[in-house]
RNA sequence: GGGCGCUUAGCUCAGUUGGGAGAGCAUCGCCCUUACAAGGCGAGGGUCACUGGUUCGAGUCCAGUAGCGCCCACCA
């Protein structure tokens, strides 16, 4: 083995060797256990959020697999319709083409060689990781068997009229020519206006102040084009008697009635507002409930129509209304006749006044565009059937959140769900499986043939399909059941669901966890995951969120493989918009990463992926973590070095000789089951963080600095016997060698490529660690005392350690110890480990004495009622040591102030518990008789 | 407006029924001791955001305050 670490030289050959050998398929026989990975856009490459996810699922499966599960990591990816699109309608773009120019057939070619091309990428990137996902099952939404079921669902829900098609407002994104669901808008604050405009009163009516006019106020002035009411409060004095009458819309000329309706607030703006039921929502509530009509102005690109267009609320057009657009504003952009608007107004002296204002923009999530509430016909999912079964799932535990709080915001969501407006004006998707006639009737079916026979069509009637395309979401909504093979009845889909566990974020809660909750109950009768475990997101060292324009995303291959400071800078900073940013970001860059970043290989990243593992909803991205855990990663490496070292070609019992074990042999095997428990527990509650602390202290602080330190005087020894040698090369071995099976799931290719060479030497047979049998519990191996008398050299070594640390004692100087005082079983365990301690504490002898012993000036040290001695004799320096013993009495006099005035608290010792009371005696006691020693031994030194 | 989360060492974070404040990194001192200098041994470092309450006892439970962050929501 290289005396190095170097994860380069181990990882892809391993894993083209389980992928070769199919150990990632299903085994076919136990219990199942199944994971869905959320797919990743097919286009799209691996960030850390992935990374992270990704090392939790593949942790949890290689976890079940070695326990003997029948386990299944069901892997693919998504068409991701508008990201995609807009990819390829960028590239189109760059070479001065647009996909209208190509036309629709074309271009979803272009889409599907762009797929073709780029699709690889990530799962590439997946396998670098290490995921053992089934690849022979890898699923893409818009592969056949996905198509399939899409187009099932889709005509199954049309035919119980939960999917339906109307004329509603949605969400329209101007910049994508495209209705986008609620989810997609994201509300942000921005500082605008609040105009107030004044409405002249119609056929001479007045306020009850006089005035002939009143004043309305509004955040969007353009929209005053479509305005078909005026709404005041029914209980508001000013405007009561008005209520009824007209006023008579400026530019427009048309007269529309003022309303009285409870959505008002009497208090905000002017108390009046304008109501333009085509272009808000509110408003479209307020005018329905009045039948004031909807009066369209825009085009799809929120520019000014040249005529209006009016509909009434079944979505039948309007003819009987003045449908004016003033002169100057056709083909106005929405913000272009805002400005119009505002100067019309002023001149007409209608302008009231102007107040600054903050308000909340929606903006599409893909376009940042500012999106207009507008009037089109779109396909709708009726969500509430569906809903309430879903919310029961997890009101039942049926389904269970982990973190558990997470099913609040569940909750929240589902008890207040709209309907899902699925219809997108795009063409990369599924294709909305229904068609029009002539006339416009519409008929959903599989295809146009079932079209044709199902409602008995005229093979001379012409039938187009539906335009549109399906929210991707619709698709992935589907996932858990679509890729196991429904509608057909498949083996799989009995095994399989539910899956045992969703791992995803939050962030996705809404958009997918809940629909697939949804659609998994409705078509299999079936919650499709027994449990959602919501990760935290992945943010950079302060809490940044990673993007390309802030300059801070890590790629995961960069952390594995290394990357040079030149090449880091390049790619952070290559394609950015403005200059100056670029500038900024390489000077940040070269700074924090002077040297680039170095290859910690995929094990250390997957390590401390688990290890940040906790229940916060942030995550920082602390890179000295990967620096920290590569370490780990070495020592586990020279660990094994040593261990092979020592046993290679040496009788290391498996062959059935005699084993007789010390009691570091003991110990080890006694700590390490109680390592397994730790770890299964903590695995079991999803705490990674906490399992891979329990694996990383029991390697670190256990295994390697005490165990296989006291494994070295026992095989180097002359005085011990073949029996107890061999039982020490068949500890060294057999702990390593479960070890590598217990930290497998989280670090895969570390443990494969040393367990390989360890297995022989266990007497264990097998071609991977992928499939061995996960270590259990074996109460046989635990060993209370050993753990004791392991505990008492222990601290007498520490305490040796800690007097030749402060009196500066050379590392390479033996010392004489004394041990004064000790009782019957101090002595048992001195006599049994005088070596263990010679070797680990560096002594050139022990003496045992007895109290009244003389003794000479020495530094001292405790162990329970034991002193231990160390004589000065040109060793140790008088004031050095008074100095030290000093520091130690100043801390134990605290320590026994705050425990002698809880024990004289009546209240405490009346009320405690009698446990905890003689609990903080013995502590009393014990720091008593502490401080008693040291306060002798800094009088005897002051003698001197 | 409603909901959720966070605040513990210089940094990044654990702290599971309330009972002697922890880890990694960073810092300081000594050591190239034959598994490992990507290491060993030792050390220093915290009014657990603030205020009040419950309790014999609070980082932990309750109420409130401040700061930071997220989600949902139709005040024009």
């Amino acid at each position: 083995m290289d005396k190095a670490y170097n994860p380069h030289n181990i990882e892809q050959k391993w894993y083209q060797n389980w992928e070769q050998n199919n150990y990632f398929a299903p085994s076919g026989e136990g219990n199942p256990y199944c994971i869905l990975i959320p797919p990743p856009n097919v286009t799209g490459s691996l960030h850390m959020g992935h990374a992270f996810q990704h090392t939790i699922m593949d942790t949890l499966i290689r976890y079940h697999r070695m326990q003997g599960n029948n386990t299944l990591w069901q892997t693919g990816t998504d068409h991701a319709g508008i990201a995609t699109q807009m990819v390829v309608e960028r590239m189109l773009a760059a070479e001065g083409k647009n996909r209208q120019g190509l036309g629709r057939d074309s271009f979803v070619e272009k889409v599907w060689e762009w797929k073709e091309q780029s699709g690889g990428t990530i799962t590439r990137q997946m396998r670098r990781l290490g995921n053992s996902c089934d690849w022979s099952r890898e699923a893409f939404t818009m592969d056949d068997t996905c198509s399939n079921a899409v187009k099932e669902v889709f005509v199954r829900l049309f035919e119980e009229g939960i999917i339906y098609r109307g004329k509603r407002l949605v969400n329209w994104d101007p910049k994508f020519h495209t209705a986008i669901s609620d989810l997609e808008v994201e509300n942000k604050e921005e500082k605008g206006s609040l105009w107030h405009f004044r409405y002249p009163l119609a056929n001479g009516a007045k306020t009850a102040d006089g005035k002939d006019y009143i004043v309305v106020a509004t955040t969007r002035p353009e929209t005053i084009l479509g305005d078909t009411a005026v709404a005041v409060h029914p209980e508001d004095e000013r405007y009561q008697a008005l209520v009824g009458q007209k006023v008579l819309l400026p530019l427009v000329g048309r007269e529309i009635p003022i309303v009285a309706d409870e959505y008002v607030d009497k208090d905000f703006g002017t108390g009046c507002v304008k109501i333009t039921p085509a272009h808000d929502f509110n408003d479209y509530e307020v005018g329905k409930r009045h039948n004031a009509p909807l009066v369209n102005i825009f085009s799809r690109d929120a520019s000014v129509l040249e005529q209006a267009e009016a509909f009434d609320y079944k979505g039948t057009p309007i003819t009987e209304i003045n449908l004016t657009i003033p002169q100057g504003y056709a083909g106005l952009d929405r913000f272009d006749a805002r400005k119009k608007i505002i100067e019309d107004f002023e001149q007409l002296g209608l302008l009231d006044s102007i107040k600054d204002h903050t308000l909340q923009v929606p903006r599409g999530d893909r376009s940042n565009a500012v999106i207009e509430p507008y009037l089109t016909d779109q396909w709708y999912v009726a969500v509430e059937s569906l809903a309430k079964p879903a919310i029961e799932a997890v009101e039942s535990g049926d389904i269970k959140f982990v973190p558990e709080n997470w099913s609040k915001t569940y909750y929240q969501w589902m008890y207040n769900i709209q309907d899902w407006c699925i219809s997108r004006q795009l063409w990369w998707g599924h294709r909305i499986p229904a068609w029009y006639d002539e006339q416009g009737n519409v008929y959903v079916a599989r295809d146009e043939t079932e079209a044709r026979s199902k409602y008995k069509l005229a093979d001379n009637i012409n039938l187009t399909q539906d335009n549109d395309v399906l929210d991707t979401w619709f698709s992935s909504a589907l996932w858990p059941f679509a890729t196991l093979g429904w509608p057909e009845q498949t083996k799989e889909l009995e095994q399989f669901v539910p899956s045992s566990v969703l791992v995803t974020g939050f962030d996705i809660i809404f958009f997918w966890v809940a629909r697939m909750i949804m659609m998994t109950l409705k078509f299999t009768g079936k919650v499709p995951f027994k449990e959602v475990y919501i990760t935290g997101l992945i943010r950079d060292e302060h809490g940044q969120k990673m993007s390309k324009s802030k300059g801070n995303v890590l790629d995961p291959i960069d952390l594995i493989d290394g990357i040079d400071i030149e090449d880091l800078v390049n790619k952070r900073t290559a394609g950015m918009m403005q200059p100056q940013m670029a500038e900024k970001i390489a000077k940040r860059t070269r700074k924090e990463f002077a040297e680039g970043i170095e290859p910690y290989g995929t094990d250390a990243l997957r390590f401390t992926f688990c290890a940040l593992a906790s229940t916060s909803r942030d995550i920082n991205f602390d890179l000295g973590r990967v620096e920290g855990y590569r370490n780990f990663c070495n020592k586990i490496w020279n660990a094994a070095r040593y261990v092979l070292m020592n046993t290679e070609g040496h009788d290391c019992g498996q062959d059935g000789g005699e084993l007789k074990l010390s009691l570091a042999d003991r110990w080890i095997w006694s700590r390490l089951q109680s390592t397994i428990k730790e770890f299964e527990k903590q695995i079991a509650d999803y705490r990674f963080d906490l399992a891979s602390n329990a694996v990383y202290e029991f390697i670190w602080d256990e295994y390697c600095s005490w165990y296989l330190e006291l494994s070295k005087p026992v095989l180097s020894g002359e005085t011990y016997s073949e029996a107890e040698k061999r039982g020490t090369r068949h500890t060294l071995v057999n702990v390593l060698e479960q070890l590598m099976r217990l930290a497998h799931p989280m670090m895969p290719f570390i443990t494969e490529e040393i367990w390989q060479k360890l297995a022989p030497l266990a007497g264990v047979s097998g071609e991977t660690i992928m499939v061995q049998a996960y270590p259990v519990f074996d109460n046989t191996r635990y060993d209370e005392h050993s753990e004791a008398d392991l505990e008492w050299v222990k601290q007498v070594v520490i305490g040796v350690r800690n007097i030749r640390g402060e009196m500066n004692i050379s590392p390479a100087k033996t010392v004489p110890l004394i041990l004064h005082n000790g009782n019957d079983n101090d002595a048992r365990r001195l006599k049994d480990n005088e070596n263990f301690l010679k070797v680990m504490a560096k002594l050139e002898s022990t003496e045992w004495t007895q109290s009244g012993d003389e003794l000479p000036p020495a530094a001292t040290a405790l162990v329970g009622q034991m002193d231990l001695l160390i004589p000065m004799a040109g060793l140790i320096d008088v004031g050095a040591e008074k100095a030290r013993l000093n520091k130690e009495i100043e801390k134990l006099s605290k320590d026994k102030e705050r425990f002698a005035a809880k024990l004289k608290n009546p209240n405490f010792v009346d009320k405690a518990p009698a446990a905890v009371v003689d609990k903080e005696k013995a502590k009393l006691e014990e720091v008593e008789t502490a401080l008693s020693k040291l306060q002798q031994q800094v009088k005897q030194l002051e003698s001197l």
